[in-house]
DNA sequence: ATTAAAATTGATTATTATTATCAATTAGAA
DNA sequence: TTCTAATTGATAATAATAATCAATTTTAAT
């Protein structure tokens, strides 16, 4: 079970600590971005664009490469990863909390996605990978199928950024 | 323990049923392309740029965009996987044998890539999709970490594609 | 073997996601 | 307030891949 609560002034704080350990600076750009990225889009992944299409109708003055870069300073300062489905374009989510390693059940047909974690695989995983020498990072697993709706031929044609 | 014994044969079988099945036809440089990606890169991970260079020296006249075409089509009929490792282009590597599902570990310094496949794994990820109602199509995963030459801090600088 | 239709090739252009550039602006420390 | 360095927004550059198209080649039918 995953409780989302307090989850932004963590990642604020997280945020702030690393714009000041590398003499970043606070701008109101990266506040607007911060607070649109984790009031709507914990548990979501979403990509640059749809990011600044939201973005755009209360904040027309910010810059398709602010989005770019901010997203890329989350990531960096580890409040947000970067996750790749095969369609060429990135994809973002808040990282929930310290240590979220979560995976990911996609739909071929819809593009419907389920998360999951799972202890067991991953010292499955740390032990093949500790066996051939290697220390382990991080890991992606990510399960493709069909979901329960595209299953009976209907395309459900789900978008979970649909504003 | 996996046996690459006649896998050239098998794989241009399946091949030629996938193009007269399609409708589609034999040419020099598909066979050209086919000998030089089964004779030389089973087991490896290639992009296209690489192949191209490579098949380049003794065949001039062929295109870049022929390998691009071919690697798609060699996947479309099952005997090539394609692989994104997170550095914005596609690898291809023969399939094996048929139901060959291994997956990677990756060292993050060098690159140095390890295969690895474990039953107990997939059927634990087969379990976790099935409970939430997905049937699977086909899994991926990554292990990111350091191989035991790149831990002590050297860059060993491998590349499995040199030639 | 000849022919005709359809697929393929190679060269090139187009597309798309992402990154780099740079002058103007802004944040934060002194 | 002032100075310096970081940031922004607009735009151009890059890089991987896909699309286009005339010329060529393959294959099936004659």
């Amino acid at each position: 079970m995953i409780t989302n609560i307090n989850i932004k002034p963590e990642r604020k704080k997280k945020l702030n600590e690393f714009l000041s350990q590398k003499k970043l600076k606070s701008t109101k750009q990266r506040d607007v971005i911060f607070n649109e990225f984790f009031d709507n889009y914990v548990g979501k992944h979403i990509t640059v664009e749809e990011l600044y299409e939201k973005i755009k109708k209360n904040n027309p003055r910010i810059g398709y490469a602010t989005i770019y870069r901010t997203l890329k300073l989350f990531k960096e300062s580890g409040i947000a990863s970067e996750r790749n489905f095969g369609d060429g374009r990135a994809r973002y989510e808040p990282v929930r909390y310290d240590g979220d390693t979560h995976h990911h059940i996609i739909c071929k047909d819809c593009s419907r996605i389920v998360e999951f974690s799972n202890n067991h695989i991953e010292s499955c995983l740390k032990q093949v990978a500790k066996l051939n020498g290697f220390s382990v990072e991080n890991y992606k697993i990510e399960v493709y199928g069909s979901c329960p709706l595209s299953k009976n031929g209907r395309n459900c044609e789900y978008n979970e950024n649909a504003s």
